[in-house]
DNA sequence: ACATTTGTCAACCATTTGGTTAAACTAAAT
DNA sequence: ATTTAGTTTAACCAAATGGTTGACAAATGT
């Protein structure tokens, strides 16, 4: 037998189930596009992966391990609030800008199927908003930032963040603008979200 | 005939197909299901709408035209930057409460067919960030204002109002809430938005 | 009263879809 | 060379799905 060729079929599933599933979600994906662009037979994806249910689970859980880390950053590590922000802000939009399909397609699933979530909220790793809350609390104490719970803070700056990419093309034709400038738009936002959390939260 | 059945008839299909799309999408909605919500035969769908693919456009367009005059009262209106954005913050979140499955079905769907906006595009009535745009400018020029693209701003506010009803089952599970604090912290947000964005924005 | 139009339904149809099977093929192990 | 175990394929299947048909009922116009 051929341990590489396996491992190797396997991976152009993976990658081809990603490509369909993140653009057309579960419902609209099909088994047989699935297996035409990873240039095999539709049996060889129930060969290694039973199912369809099976397979989109491999390829979310794929999509969301790539995502957490990028929230864990602004939840867990040792930065004043400010430095965070402006941190995250920029680190995300460049990362959602190499991942464009990402947020809209875990938002979609996890609105059609909710408990999907509590899954993933048993795994290590899920992001989890205690630490932050703390550090808001202390920092308001200490008088560096304005009263605000941070439950909303969180909200606000992930709203800030992800919400552009998805609902770009609304946001596109409300602003009447192409493909570039709305990329270039985002590329401000960068800083310009940064400075608008900041600008609103500091004393 | 039945004048006033078929117009009720009509109108059963309609309120059927809403709520089956609006959570389930079209690639997820069943016309059947449909059929059964509105207590019909399943060729009265296609005695009244001819084919899944029209009916749910006249559910989305139906749902478009529920959103845009919201938007059209931040974007059109002639109270201050501010007093607009305490009041659509306000009015806004108000609406979504009633029409939880709204925003997200429509930036599902537009996500799924981008082209379908232009349709939208061309109808009156459609809003347009122009007057807005100018606005910005003669606020921030009269010293209202500290400097910000209208665009940015407009972006930050859908931003900040829409997002948290789109990720709802992300939000609980990052922040650990059930729905009752959920709806709470929403509500909360009525004030906490306006009061977030003007606090950046005003001088 | 009667023909015509409109509304409703059960049964049916063609196609698509996820999934299965059984046989063929491959390459390493003995 | 033969066995063994994993890999791949074509053909097939049952269920589901959007859509159609033809019969029939109810209302309308003349």
């Amino acid at each position: 037998m051929a341990k590489t060729k396996d491992i190797n079929t396997e991976n152009q599933i993976l990658e081809a189930a990603k490509k369909v599933f993140q653009i057309k979600g579960m419902d609209g994906a099909r088994m047989q596009e699935i297996a035409d662009k990873a240039k095999i037979n539709k049996a060889m994806l129930h060969y290694y992966y039973r199912s369809k249910q099976l397979l989109f689970e491999a390829v979310f859980k794929n999509a969301f391990a790539l995502l957490a880390p990028q929230l864990n950053t602004i939840l867990n590590d040792d930065s004043s609030i400010e430095e965070k922000v402006r941190n995250f802000t920029s680190n995300y939009i460049s990362f959602i800008i190499k991942h464009p399909y990402l947020p809209s397609f875990i938002i979609q699933e996890l609105n059609r199927n909710p408990e999907f979530i509590l899954k993933l909220k048993e795994q290590k790793g899920f992001p989890n908003i205690a630490k932050f809350k703390k550090q808001v609390i202390l920092e308001i104490e200490k008088g560096i930032l304005k009263p605000i719970k941070g439950e909303q803070l969180f909200i606000n700056i992930l709203s800030l963040n992800i919400f552009p990419f998805v609902a770009s093309p609304l946001i596109k034709a409300f602003a009447n603008i192409d493909n570039k400038e709305f990329k270039q738009l985002m590329n401000d936002r960068k800083t310009e979200v940064a400075n608008f959390i900041v600008n609103s939260i500091k004393t």
